[in-house]
RNA sequence: GGCCCCAUCGUCUAGUCAGGCCUAGGACACUGGAUUUUCAUUCCAGCAACGGGGGUUCGAAUCCCCCUGGGGUCACCA
């Protein structure tokens, strides 16, 4: 039975990186029918768990991602908590002490540094010293009875030579002479992260250590802690690491300041500027960047897309598949074809594959994803069925434009009242008040609109060609400007479906409204400038 | 610096283990065109890579060596 674990430690955060390693442990799990164990390593954290681990349990239910044992479920392997495993830890240690594997070193930490120290500034390997291992038993035994501080150091072999067969890298061997005693159990008897996790991992039987590249180093330590434990070695996969988008470095949260500004990174902070705010969250929160999975939760990313982005980084299923279904990894995942090398996270591709499994949702999925956001945003009165039944018709009308749940914000002018209408300055001014006729033929076109019956999207197409044609007019000098005052936007959906959706009292008062504001700005500026007058080919 | 890992289009990758089917395939991005009376979609086309040098071989992206480059890690953190 394989069993596959994830361990985070509590950091009231879920990464990026952290969940793509977290997937593939998944995938791994339920590819081959076995477990999948969610592990708190709150192994000296001061943290406050209440706070902490709540977001990461969220990313994992937000995407789907189930535990068979850990944190909630429980299961015949815990407690799940590190915090919680302090005697098995002590009685390790006390093991390895009792069979003269480890030993207790009283050399004072500044000494030791001060030797690390040396070494490096000489250029050579530093290894401990092992004065400690020259102390007689009674001289411990005084030391013990004195109170000395000391911490229990593992006794590598030095003889060794530490070899694993990495189930992405291959052989990767090791010379344990090099490597220095770790430090297993510090002053006050607390375990470190090597001992610690080597013990879990061995009594919660993981078959499959699978973690990210980072923790390559901490293996030789580890392979030679299950030995001298006498548990049995696991397998090991060491994932390439997701690093930052064109570059060959590790994605990290402090570097978030500096992702702000980068180009590739642009769409995403955007959207998140665009809709964190209107939901009453804060974008200048680190734990809601794009380094974070809560940000694409936030911003209204479907859990499919954001799956199918981490499960591309690092790994293929051939030479053509792009698009997987949670189910469909499922089937196919496999460690052997996980690459070696580390990959760049890609927004671009990410708002691929967000705008792929956004296409195939059904009208109602679309709808109450958005509504969510509507009403988040304030922008949703539920008494006011009206609004309440436009939804709908609106999500239908944007289509492929709805790339993420957030992006309904920014059809809002189908929500607010006809007073509230935002306008893009830029395009108001190019659109309505610089063309000199602008005005006056929206002023005819609204006497049109007010006769307009029925008030539906072919009758409004059908004025609308007759007007151009009896004015003598390209398309192109009234259907932005109106577009504009309707909507306040420059660009957007089908005109005159947008208008049949508005209602044609709607439009008039809006009509009214900008065509008032076209006046007065028309009156303030003395110098009118016609040059910036549109050569309209919209 | 020591140890370890990695190296194909701008990016994610296929091909490497079992050398020839590779004048290196796909996807994203980008560019151009068609459709769409805006935007978005859709369709077509284009751009674009085996880090360098030595071997081995009839033949190397693929095997070997060296170099270069990039990265990770070196705690009484996890």
């Amino acid at each position: 039975m394989i069993r596959t674990r994830f361990a985070p430690s509590p950091t009231g955060y879920m990464h990026i990186g952290g969940m793509r390693t977290a997937l593939f442990c998944w995938l791994w799990a339920r590819r081959q029918g076995g477990c999948f164990v969610l592990r708190i390593d709150d192994t000296d954290e001061k943290r406050n768990l209440r706070d902490a681990l709540p977001p990461i349990l969220d990313a994992f239910r937000w995407l789907g991602l189930d535990w068979d044992e850990g944190p909630d479920v429980g299961g015949p392997h815990g407690p799940y908590f590190q915090s919680e495993r302090g005697e098995r830890y002590r009685a390790a240690v006390q093991q390895l002490l009792e069979s003269g594997k480890a030993y207790r070193d009283f050399e004072p930490a500044e000494e030791t540094a001060r030797q690390r120290q040396e070494a490096e500034r000489a250029r050579r390997p530093w290894i401990s010293s092992r004065l400690s291992c020259e102390l007689s038993e009674r001289e411990i035994e005084e030391k013990l009875a004195a109170g000395e501080p000391h911490v229990v150091r593992f006794l590598i072999p030095r003889e060794r030579t530490v070899q694993v067969t990495d189930l992405v890298r291959g052989e990767v061997r090791w010379d344990a002479a090099l490597m220095p005693d770790p430090v297993i159990a510090r002053a006050d008897g607390s375990p470190l992260y090597n001992l610690a996790t080597v013990v879990d991992d061995a009594q919660m039987n993981i078959t499959h250590v699978i973690r990210a590249e980072e923790h390559l180093s901490n293996t030789p330590v580890q392979v030679l802690l299950y030995e001298a434990l006498g548990y049995p070695v696991p397998q090991f996969a060491h994932l390439p690491f997701v690093a930052a988008p064109s570059s060959k470095r590790k994605l990290s949260k402090r570097d978030i300041g500096r992702y702000r500004g980068q180009k590739e990174f642009r769409k995403l902070f955007e959207l998140g500027d665009a809709v964190l705010p209107r939901t009453g969250h804060d974008p200048s929160d680190d734990r809601l960047s794009p380094v974070m999975v809560a940000f694409y939760r936030d911003v209204g990313f479907l859990p499919a897309g954001l799956l199918n982005a981490l499960v591309r980084l690092g790994w293929s299923l051939d030479d053509e598949t792009e698009y997987l279904s949670l189910q469909e990894m499922v089937n196919s995942f496999h460690l052997d074809r996980v690459v070696k090398g580390a990959a760049g996270f890609d927004p671009d591709k990410l708002l691929n594959y967000q705008a792929h499994w956004m296409s195939r949702l059904s009208e109602e999925q679309r709808i109450s994803g958005c509504r969510r956001f509507l009403l988040a945003a304030g922008l949703l009165d539920e008494d006011d069925a009206a609004i309440a039944e436009r939804i709908g018709p609106v999500v239908n009308l944007l289509g492929d434009r709805l790339r993420v749940f957030g992006d309904i914000l920014s059809a809002d002018e189908f929500f607010v009242a006809d007073d509230a209408v935002t306008y893009d300055e830029k395009a108001f001014q190019k659109r309505v008040v610089a063309p000199d006729q602008a005005v006056d033929l929206l002023r005819s076109l609204k006497q049109r609109l007010e006769a307009c019956a029925p008030f539906d999207a072919p009758t409004l197409q059908r004025l609308l060609e007759t007007f151009v044609q009896e004015n003598g007019i390209r398309f192109g000098m009234i259907a932005p400007a109106l577009r504009v005052c309707l909507t306040g936007r420059p660009q957007g959906p089908d005109l005159t479906e947008s208008m049949a959706l508005l209602g044609r009292d709607s439009c008039l008062t809006r009509l009214d409204r900008a065509l008032g504001r076209a006046e007065s700005i028309r009156a303030d500026s003395s110098v009118p400038d016609r040059t910036a007058a549109a050569e309209g080919d919209c």
